[in-house]
DNA sequence: CTGAAAGCGCTTACAG
DNA sequence: CTGAAAGCGCTTACAG
């Protein structure tokens, strides 16, 4: 690679000349700037980011901490994170967790120490204490989806309302005996989706039905599983609200090959939104999270961070989005 | 962020002594070593991975083009390469580029000049000569998925086979005839699907149903129109092979809509096999390519290239894997 | 209008 | 065993 020293010799000016030409930074009598440029276009120079970026000790660069990309809602997320910080001149670098904190710390510990201007973490696995401590040393960290930490900003969705809003709707459909599929309730938001469906039940006198298999996760098998069992113990079911889509999957193919009608005998709605719940034989309910839109706010709001002046920091925010009940045909 | 200097400072010895110690790079009397790692610890040192970089002309980054993460095989293509990266000390830097050669070519631009020791392309828009200057001034290229230039290495599927297996397997199955929906056939996976596809259905002396709706895209929208047309024109079609799942979602969901019993009148395969293809109410039969593997491949590849000495570089290698059929309800 | 110099934070021959 | 110096490729006050 042509460096500007190359491009310097050849134009036969000093490097800090080139450098001015070539940034316009400050004028350049057109002459030598001419040459400059034809000197730069022989050599095909490029100028060579990491010294840019050591120079103004700033990388334009900004890690993403993800649990998983497939099937998932996260990669559609992903994707409104990469497109507005393309748009603001920042590149994405990924990490891929698998939820496992071990794996989630040493992806943290590479992005610290000149990886990454700034951590979105969409994951957090007991690590907040570690989370903090790179916030402390002057990177923007970012939580997106789960909210664990109060003290870092963070980015998610009414996750109370949507649970709430799924029974009331379903509800007014009719269901009386409303089954809940729902994750880790270490994580925030199974836990507060959990919340919100409780709330709702309760404040219409309904039962409140809980599947209790062993260790939650998002999985589809997780979901055929749950369904069975909140199929087994009640025999009244009319509806099951899923956490996330491939869960709903899951359920669905339960009831399937238990010959229940969807829709009808018993209705369906999953929680997340992942738009596989449109192509479905039986299109699936959903209350959808505005996935692409979280995941610009999230990198619009760290670049701004890192950018704003040290002494005009915004501080703490946190942005909490509405999802949106798309009716389907399972319900 | 606290600097060698700072150490060095406190540990009361030279930079250069802090870095020997630090990284065991030579041999560093014990009480010093003890002294220093003291000061690092109590600074919270961590090296400047941009000064590292800058001095060994290396990033430890590779970048990743591709043309969409969500709903798509890529997302898993992609945990591939970036579990892979992690185990061999490189980030994973993304782009989407929604197949858009503009974006791409944007997005190569960047990627060159710094930002990324190698790349690695899912897409591929019009874009090869760039990739050939890009390689020809020494950051390696490698082509996933999609394979475009014969110059450049790439890691593939045997699509030919893909296609061709497909028909041989429906035709062992009793279909006679056989529709293929595809996609752009600019796009050799595709291209050479469908070669297989036509090379199975002359060899076997069946007759040949393409689609031909206007655009094709991987969507599924698009599978529907197709398998709305495929089924207009021939009343007898017995079977709908897709190159990608989504597309056989919309196929599926055209059958449906039409009552068809999908597996016994009609049987549907994908080409790409997605996981959803397993977690449907009619699970669909695919050719799975391994995506991971893929991946972690393709990983592999590109960073023994970087690392290995300028004398013994691999020179050009193109990788063909084999898809297997995973055999499920819709066949 | 342009050059010479300093420095971003690191590593690594070169001395001693 | 450790320090002083040079240099990776850039940018930016500072002179002139």
């Amino acid at each position: 690679m042509a460096t500007l020293k190359d491009v310097a010799r050849l134009a036969c000016v000093d490097v800090s000349t080139v450098s001015r030409a070539l940034n316009n930074t400050s004028y350049v009598h057109p002459d030598t700037k001419a040459r400059i440029y034809a000197a730069a276009k022989e050599l095909g120079y490029h100028p060579n980011v990491m010294a840019q970026a050591l120079r103004a000790g700033r990388r334009h660069t900004i890690g993403v901490v993800v649990p998983r990309l497939h099937l998932a809602i996260f990669s559609e997320i992903l994707q409104g994170i990469e497109e507005e910080g393309r748009q603001q001149g920042y590149a994405t670098l990924i990490c891929v967790t698998e939820d496992n904190p071990a794996t989630e710390k040493e992806c943290l510990n590479r992005l610290r120490g000149g990886f990454a201007d700034g951590i979105i973490i969409v994951a957090t696995g007991r690590n907040g204490r570690l989370l903090r401590d790179i916030r402390a040393s002057g990177i923007p960290v970012l939580q997106l989806v789960r909210k664990q930490e109060l003290r870092i900003s963070s980015v998610t969705v009414d996750y109370v309302s949507c649970g709430y809003d799924a029974v009331q709707f379903l509800y007014k459909k009719g269901c009386r005996q409303i089954g809940l599929i729902s994750g880790s309730l270490h994580l925030a938001p199974y836990k507060e989706r959990q919340d919100g469906y409780q709330k709702a039940v309760r404040e219409l006198g309904l039962d409140e039905n809980y599947s209790e298999c062993s260790e939650p996760v998002n999985s589809f098998e997780y979901g055929y599983e749950c369904a069975e069992q909140l199929l087994d113990e009640n025999e009244d079911l009319d509806a099951i609200i899923a956490a996330v889509d491939i869960q709903g999957l899951g359920a669905i193919r339960a009831l399937t090959e238990r010959g229940a009608k969807i829709g009808e005998e018993v209705r369906v709605v999953s929680l997340t939104g992942h738009a596989v719940g449109g192509m479905l034989e039986t299109s699936m309910t959903s209350m959808e999270m505005p996935a692409h839109l979280m995941g610009s706010k999230a990198m619009r709001m760290i670049v701004e961070e890192i950018e704003a002046p040290q002494a005009q920091k915004p501080g703490l925010q946190h942005l909490v989005l509405a999802s949106t009940l798309v009716e389907r045909e399972s319900t």
